[in-house]
DNA sequence: TTGGTAAATGAAAATATTTTTCAATTAGCA
DNA sequence: TGCTAATTGAAAAATATTTTCATTTACCAA
């Protein structure tokens, strides 16, 4: 049993859920992986941490937690959604090629100024941004003017 | 028939594709729809354009119109995709809200600083973008906290 | 114009994803 | 320890998407 913040155990207590094995396995295949799971991978992963686990079961527990606020959906291409845990900030950068899908990540983003300034025009309460930078990677400029 | 914009129509037949009423159909009800679309709303709407139009259509011509970057996949809670047309060219932005799935275009971003930087220190050749915020608006703020 | 031909279409079936139902099990509490 | 409401998993249902394949059609060349 690996370690799960205990923030998000009491934040399930806090809201009458019980604390259940399966509930366990989902919250540490979340909190173990650093990229977006779908519910199928989440699945996979979780009979190693509870052999037996339902689907069903990993769709209800990822709708409480999203709930809850401890991880969030993401938008992927793909047919399926995906989740991942919250962590501090609600940026989510790419960089991607449209020859060969590299994906590369990027740390900074300097949207604060930009977010703000929506947040003003519209009234939305901004959470979180996606940042994709599509184009071609070296690799793939070299193979298109060959 | 309702107006579509030449350009898409040349840049179809640029790339071999034939100009079907079918394609058409579909260009016209989401060109003329402000709102992300639905296979399944496109396929409603496209009824009263192309009486007969298949389903199977609608997912085969939005997969080509996304290719070709006309139109463009919007990240939506909700278990189906949806579909906006692509008016911007390198930029692409929306504002989303997590509660009601509306979805806000803004034109500004000032991510050219951001985007030389990646350029470099990646040797990527970056030829777009996607922005999306993600929140709640007013609307939905209300509701949560009533 | 008029075929010829490859591309495109629609129906149906296959797959994939998500939700609902319900009987059996279990976490948390008195 | 025993009670009870919450939770689980299997199966079925509901949705969403993709594949297959015979038929039709847009477009080009003659
Ligand atoms: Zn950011
Ligand atoms: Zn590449
Ligand atoms: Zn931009
Ligand atoms: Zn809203």
């Amino acid at each position: 049993m690996k370690l799960i913040e205990k923030e998000i155990i009491a934040k399930l207590r806090r809201r009458g859920y019980k604390l259940t094995p399966q509930r366990r396995a989902v919250l540490n295949v979340i909190a173990a992986s650093h990229e977006h799971l779908t519910p199928a991978a989440i699945y996979e992963r979780g009979q190693q941490e509870h052999p037996g686990i339902g689907l069903v079961t990993i769709y209800r527990t990822l709708e409480m937690l999203a709930e809850l606020g401890v991880i969030c959906k993401v938008n992927t291409e793909g047919s399926s959604r995906s989740y991942l845990i919250r962590r501090a900030s609600g940026h989510h950068h790419h960089l991607i090629c449209s020859g060969c899908n590299t994906v590369v990540d990027f740390t900074t983003c300097d949207l604060g100024e930009l977010e703000q300034k929506l947040s003003r025009k519209t009234g939305f309460k901004i959470e979180g941004h996606l940042l994709e930078f599509i184009g071609y990677c070296q690799k793939c400029q070299k193979v298109a003017s060959a």
